[in-house]
This record gives C-alpha cells, structure tokens and sequence, in this order.
DNA sequence: GATAAAGTAGACAAATCTGTCTAGTCTTGC
DNA sequence: GCAAGACTAGACAGATTTGTCTACTTTATC
C-alpha cells in the first residue's frame, strides 16, 4: 500500500486498463494474476505500479472504464427511442439484447467484483454498487416520466428483471432473456400506469 | 489430477464439506485457500485429498450440498402453501425474502461459481447450472399448472425476477427485493392466465 | 485384542502471487 | 540538443497457492 501519484491521462495507462478489463472480464479478478494483464498489454510491471497503488486499483479503473462505455452506449440508445419514456424503457432491454448477443458478453463485471470483494470496503466492491446505483437512478427517472402511481417500486422491479436477464443471459447462454424481461417489463409499466 | 477413491460417506468429510461450503460462501472460491477451510474445520491436508481429487471437487461438493439444503427448505415452504400453483410461485418469493432476511444470506453461490469458473468444462460451472436448471423446472412445473397461456415464458420470467432479486438483496444490501419480486411476479401471473 | 482402515502432522515441491527495486533507455518539451 | 519524465527488463523478496509424501496415531471391526 505505498503512496502512487495517479496520473490520470496516459497511452500506455489507458491501454493498461483496456487490456486489464477484457482479461478480468474473460477470467475472473482472482483468477487472472497481474503478470498476464502486464504480459498481454506488452507494458512494464512498473508501468502499472506508477500508475496505480495495487491490483484493486487497476481492478476499480477497469470498472471505471466499462462504465463509461456502457453509459455512453445506452445513453446513445435511449437518445435513438425518442422521448416517451416507456419507449425508452423497452429500449433499454433492446439495448440488453443486443449486449448479450454480442460475442465478448461474459456476464456483469460489476456482479462479479461485488461476488469477488464482498467487503464493503473492498475498493471493487463500492465501485460496483456505485455503478448499480446509477444505473437505478436512470430507471427511476424514466419510471417517474411513465406516470406510473408507483415509480420508485417500478424501477425496482424493472431493475429486477435486467439484472435477472444479465445473470439468465449469462449462465445458460440465453440472450433470449432480454425478450422476456422486455415483455414482462411492458406488462408492470401497463400495469402501473393508470389508465 | 490423480486418481482419488471417492468415499461418499465419512463424518469427516461432511464436516469438511460444510465447512467449505461456509467459507467459499463467505470469502468466494479463488480468494479462500484450502488452508483456511482444512484449518477452520480441524481436518488434516491428507483427509482432504483422500476424498476429494482436487479443490475443485470439493468446491462442487459444496455446491450439492447447499443444493440439497435448499432444495429441501424450498419444497417444505411450498409444501405450506397448499395446493394452489399461485399460491406456492408466492410462498417462493416469501421464501426468497426469508434467506434474504437471514444473517448468512450473501448472495447465491452457484452463481459466483459460474462467475470464478466461466468456462463450460469447469466442474462448478457445469454443477453451477446443473442447479439452475433444476430450480428453472420447478417453476415450469408451477407455471404449467397456473393455467397459464404460454406457461414456457412465464416461468423464465419468474425466473429473471428471481435472479434478480438474489443479486439485488445481495449487492444493495436490500432484501425487499423479494417483496417486489413478489408483486411483480403476481402481476405476470394474472396478465398470463386467462379469465 | 489383532488387523485394517481412516485420519494426522508436518515437511516438502513447484508454481504463482503481488509488489519493490535498480539501472538503463526511450520520448518529449523547451 | 539537453534535461526531465515516462517506460522497460528483469531480478528479487516474501508470501501463498495446490497438491504429494511419509511416518505415525487413532478408530473401528471382527
């Protein structure tokens, strides 16, 4: 645990992460050892303890990273379903169909790091919650905008049915889960709305 | 990887396993070392690897038997329920939020397995889904018997808020999960059978 | 009470882990 | 073209990992 500065701006840093992230991704926090990121990004053991104080830190900017990308991703998403929110919603679990159809999904990082770090003072484990937070947040607001008598329990709910989809899509190798939990989302929002 | 007799039945190893099954719960699979689990339960290194072939035998001994312990507390809690399918799907969202509400609740276990052994020839993943798989059929069973128009779906749907509700009462620390899991899942129910 | 099975303690191998350090090179700004 | 900072290669420490082996003790069975 010895003082780094973090420097935040770096080629040689940001490809660190990148290749840090799909590893840990690919294998696991543990199971992946420091050696093989550092190997497979060709940088200098050095390199990454200059820029970061230990392996948790690498691990919380690789989580930093998805999350911008994962924002930006579905921000872009939502932007293309227009204004009503409810169309928004239904995109949001497009969105989750087309990330579990890709090739590189290999479940939430952000499960896995709280799984991996269960302490609440684990570094990757507050930095997972944060993001489930935001994301939350997210669905919240556009629960609010859907009229629904009970938004705060719809957003939940909702919440429910991505994070299940995230796991389902995961274990069994079932994108298909996105459909359903857009088809039962569609029902809870119909259901919540007044008429 | 060499050959091991497989005792199946051994006061020590069921300790051993219990044990096991109480720490890899608690610190996760990589993180906690065979040392740790031989120390807590009182077991010498040879008794491990006269039973088991490998940690990661062990580790898919823990999962059947969890399996088992779930399994067995699940059917008593729909047992309860009577006889009518809705009634039992909603005695498993209650029992759901007991295992939430109890102090040993941190998160499911099989699928931190999957997560820690993301690969399909893994021993704990395949165990890992063996079980998920068992736990889906239960629920088509149920869903069948509701009277359901397309029963196939809504069981996977009942699943994802399922699913969901495990890792949200686990992550945000949060075990009414299951109550709105519950609500949501009735409203599934009834928008799935016809009058 | 003898014999066989089950378990123990602990040393040991061999690999792997994170993190540190040094000495030197490459880059970049001025 | 020089000075400062970024980066590298690799040795190294020290802890920790899974798994093996041996020699000994306890337990159970007939």
């Amino acid at each position: 645990m010895a003082v780094t500065t973090e420097k935040t701006t770096s080629a040689k840093r940001d490809h660190l992460v990148e290749t840090a992230l799909a590893l840990f991704t690919e294998g696991g926090y543990h199971a992946v050892g420091i050696d093989t990121v550092l190997a497979k990004a060709g940088v200098a053991k050095m390199t990454l303890y200059n820029h970061f104080a230990s392996k948790e830190d690498l691990i919380v900017a690789a989580l930093a990273r998805k999350a911008e990308q994962s924002a930006a991703g579905l921000e872009r998403a939502l932007a293309a379903a227009g204004e009503d929110p409810k169309a928004k919603l239904m995109a949001l679990f497009d969105w989750l169909e087309g990330w579990f159809r890709s090739k590189e999904f290999r479940g939430c990082i952000y499960i896995k790091a709280a799984s991996e770090y269960p302490l609440k003072k684990d570094k990757p484990n507050q930095a997972a919650l944060e993001f489930k937070r935001t994301r939350l947040e997210l669905l919240r607001g556009l629960c609010r905008r859907t009229g629904a008598k009970d938004p705060e329990t719809l957003a939940w709910q909702l919440s429910l049915l991505a994070e299940g989809a995230i796991v389902t899509a995961f274990m069994h190798a079932r994108p298909e889960a996105a459909r359903e939990a857009r088809a039962a989302a569609s029902t809870l929002i119909a259901a919540a709305v007044p008429v």
